[in-house]
DNA sequence: CATGAATGAGAGTTCATTCAT
DNA sequence: TATGAATGAACTCTCATTCAT
């Protein structure tokens, strides 16, 4: 998405990073975990990326980027996408991929106030995903499927707040079912007030 | 909290780590840094913890104490008791001392899935907030003030997880008005759907 | 001197090796940095030299080769060849390109107790050298300019260590009179002994 | 004379920075090889010192009052004093350690026009000897063994250069006898001429 | 000839931990 | 208790060199 075209190595760099974060944790990360999950040398990395915290702001947009490709697929009418966009945000089971992803940036995200670069890009990304939300919302009013009071600005937040939250505790709490239990509450709560009520 | 009589100087070591922590993130967080912000010696840091890990350790359950306690403290009719749980939860000004705090956890909290320890001393406190935060809940509905439909643990989670969510996302990214944004999306979306109208 | 007709790559790659020895100093002088000056690529300089030792031994005789072509030049009547040859090799200007010949020669100098080629290249120079300067002294003999009693080869040996001396200091101390200075001692305190005193 | 009490500790890497310096040079000078050179570990030195460039600071200063002390010690009317300098300073045997001391100072002067801190601490010192010399003449000028008319400046650099001088070429180019032809020539062409004749 | 990706050893440095005092 | 010197493993990063193209 950001650059179109990166080589196979950096790539497989990129892979063998996700790899070794989701195995370790970002605490203790090191450039040998990362080049033990590489098929090269470890020499290369540094060949590739001038620092560690440069291959690491590399990873953030390279995980963003397949975070961001993933929403832009959703299609449907604005209730459905919004739909699939929780399902797809926080419904994730134990041995989902994405439930790693998303762990992965937590720690990234933890980390953020210690990283202007980490923080930036981060930041970046959150606009995009919080416009996504709110658009999908005012779309949903344009066409008559949510009441024209919601506030898509404060609906996006909210959806996007209670789902990462409860994605953080369910992630790191271990409880699978935490995931789950929000996004029921937050249709029952919150959802289902916005929607226009035609056979509801 | 689990002592109930901790010594001088151990009280000390964990005030050292707390300022310690807040500084340089979990991440980059040594002993000698934990050692810069204590008055005593590094070699005292072993004499009183076998290891890094159980220090670390301690300091959970010292943050936690601090934050139960501070939870715990909070009298009033129901309505107002949620009010103020969520205020003191997520409504942080930026220089106030609690934003630290939850950024420590958070750290801590994202560290979880790595290791056991860790995880399980925050999982019993997260089950003690929650029900907290549910007890408000079905107390309201006792005493009449939240509608009888309500389900206690449901808005208890939906309440935490975007809360949390929020707080996340605003020490994260750093932007300070996410989490009172989320706050008042919280009200207008949920809290005030639940209250039994009287006055409103 | 050595080859007669080196290749332009050759010549190349000994120019980039000489500003990268001024700017970065022996010490700290890589094959990358010599690339970094360099047109070609880093890969070529190993194809030109097995090693980097190889290539900076042939460095020491492009570099020689230059500094004799220089004093070769000098013509005239032996004092006046004295004097040239003083100027040259000592009072030079803060900005003269010569500067930095004779600091590089100095670095590999210093080096050369470590490296026998080193040493037996620099060697070979000094001789070639003291024997210009001891000639010219003994020209000046038999031309009836310099005293009968002078010594060649010890006032030979005299001179170059002292302007060796004087430029090592004025170089690495940073004080740009030092080498004027010096120059203006030695005339007084030795050359004018040794001239026969026709008109001073 | 900096410190005047300097740990046993500190006074032992010292040393084995001169052993290792004497041995490989400073061009591959490593804190391992400081470390071979050391009785205790590695970690060690950088406990004492906080990088190499500080450790090589310290030795820098190491080496020059040692050097200083000895110049300090020599006593004897001006002529005398003056003979047994040049003695000291320039007259080296093969085996002589002082021969490893100039050597080793040689190296990193050659790398001060690299290094700003290893610049000052030289040219301090550098500073203080040659007012050794120059005092030493003036006060031989004073007592009447030397000429009225010698500059006490004038002769000190022209000596200090070229005994330097001397030292340099006969260390680096492996001619033992280089430094004793120069301390003659530098009598015979210099030093003869500035002393008042009594009984020559 | 020429490139630049790739390698592996070793550089300086940091770190949790130990231990004599 | 308390100190701070000391350790050794592991860290990030650099380097001369090799090799497929």
């Amino acid at each position: 998405m950001q650059n179109g075209e990166q080589s196979e190595t950096h790539t497989e760099i990129m892979e063998a990073t996700y790899r070794a974060l989701c195995e370790h944790g970002y605490a203790s990360l090191t450039m040998q975990k990362i080049s033990d999950e590489f098929e090269k040398s470890k020499g290369l990395l540094h060949y590739h990326f001038d620092s560690k915290e440069e291959l690491l702001t590399a990873f953030i947009d390279y995980l963003l980027s397949e975070f961001e490709q993933d929403i832009a697929s959703i299609e449907g009418p604005p209730d459905e996408k919004l739909n699939e966009f929780i399902k797809r945000f926080v419904v994730v089971s134990h041995t989902d991929d994405r439930q790693a992803l998303h762990l992965a940036l937590l720690e990234l995200r933890a980390q953020s106030p210690f990283n202007d670069r980490f923080r930036e890009h981060l930041a970046r990304s959150d606009t995009i995903v919080r416009d996504v939300v709110a658009g999908i919302v005012a779309d949903g009013i344009t066409q008559g499927v949510f009441r024209a009071d919601a506030e898509p600005e404060a609906v996006a937040q909210l959806v996007l707040a209670s789902m990462d939250g409860a994605r953080t505790r369910g992630l790191t709490i271990g409880d699978e079912t935490y995931p789950a239990t929000v996004s029921d509450a937050l249709y029952e709560y919150v959802i289902s007030d916005i929607l226009v009520e035609t056979n509801e």
